[in-house]
DNA sequence: GCCTAGACGGTACGCCGTACCGTCTAGGCT
DNA sequence: AGCCTAGACGGTACGGCGTACCGTCTAGGC
């Protein structure tokens, strides 16, 4: 029988009894019942009660990270708004959870500090590689962190419009996205944006399969047209 | 006999015994036993453990608030520079206790979130009045906000510098602290800027004794010359 | 067919934070 | 002066989180 995992179990049964009873309301005991595991498993699938309600939110590190790690300072504009752009692009996939997870986190003071704690994460994640950029002399440190911090904050921006519902679409949420980074691009100095025009670079593509195209057209079409 | 009020004997004790046997080790009940008071009062003065590392928090936010809405838009530079002043002049008046709340958030997780919620709220202070500057309409929201976490990290640079001992003296912070500000109005548009020129203000200064003199003198003094 | 490593459920415990209790004391009213 | 009410206090009890530790079970290598 092909059974889901444990851990898609609990974060299941987690979200089912939040929205039943409410955050407060629910014991570890209820949730890892409910997913037919112990409460020892529970407690080695997730370090705590309230992270149980960002589940992805290491792999969405690490996502970032990586595509940091593959910009140099000539492609830092892109680089920066596309790991952002990793991000907002989860969320829109996840659809339906992202908008629990917001009512949850919206009425709940410990999930939203618990937020502010990952979201905290991406900022030191993008503060170090732009510092990187910038030479990572103590002079341009805080220039890196004040670069990081317009794009995260952008980001946030146009990701809490979308769970909102004051933007309907997808691509309505990419298209706010482009320009609140363009906004932010053109309050703080970016570096490499000058050195390398947009329009000089050619755009490679790596698609695995058609899915991926599927998925993808719109930002494509956006981005050339 | 002129007793310290409880408040400030929880903090002493919470301080000695988190610096004795490290804030882990401590449990309430101890900071409560050598305070002289009960458990009970312990939580009616803080909120949580946690909390009672940050003990003038609360005042602080006020005296933040308080400074922002004394002004207009054509003094939004000065005042945003003198609210996030207050809490700077703060830490830099709690001298030794600063710094060992320093070593203790760096070495305990839970007291760094803390922190940053304690800082997140600041920054949501200072984002609700430059918002209000310009306009209040959700297109200025994106902008008020990249404003005031600019001003905020700008500040928490330099008391990080200041509490790691790089800034040897309370003056030198203070200059820094100017510099920080200079460049994060360099690199965001704070509003009000270029429409009320430094030069052309008179200052006016209110003072309630001499003591309020002797500590303003070194700023004064920067300020004019 | 055996044996070891790792994941599992169960149990026990310390401590936090909350609710509620009765007690005591300062300060206003008659 | 005597009374009386409001508020602060210490004490107790409890639910629940997070950790440590235990014995058990199962998959995979020799």
């Amino acid at each position: 029988m092909p059974e889901s995992s444990a851990r898609e179990r609990i974060v299941d049964a987690a979200f089912d009894l939040f929205a039943e009873r409410g955050y407060d309301a629910t014991t570890v005991e209820d949730i890892a019942a409910r997913a037919g595991v112990g409460r020892t498993t529970f407690f080695r699938q997730f370090r705590s009660k309230e992270h149980v309600v960002f589940p992805d939110h290491e792999q969405l590190l690490t996502a970032i990270a990586a595509r940091l790690a593959t910009a140099t300072p000539r492609t830092a504009v892109v680089g920066v708004s596309e790991a952002a752009g990793l991000v907002l692009q989860h969320y829109l996939e996840e659809g339906e959870r992202a908008r629990r997870r917001y009512r949850l986190t919206r009425s709940v003071p410990a999930l939203q500090e618990r937020e502010r704690a990952g979201i905290r994460q991406y900022e030191r994640t993008f503060a170090r590689h732009i510092h990187g950029w910038l030479g990572g002399t103590p002079e341009t440190l805080l220039r890196a962190e004040l670069i990081a911090n317009a794009v995260v904050t952008g980001h946030n921006h146009v990701l809490r419009a979308w769970l909102r519902g004051q933007l309907a679409t997808a691509s309505e949420a990419r298209r706010a996205f482009r320009a609140a980074m363009a906004e932010v691009e053109s309050h703080v100095d970016v570096p490499g944006r000058e050195a390398a025009p947009a329009e000089a670079l050619p755009a490679v593509l790596v698609l695995r399969d058609a899915s991926d195209l599927d998925r993808l057209l719109p930002q494509i079409r956006d981005l050339l047209g």
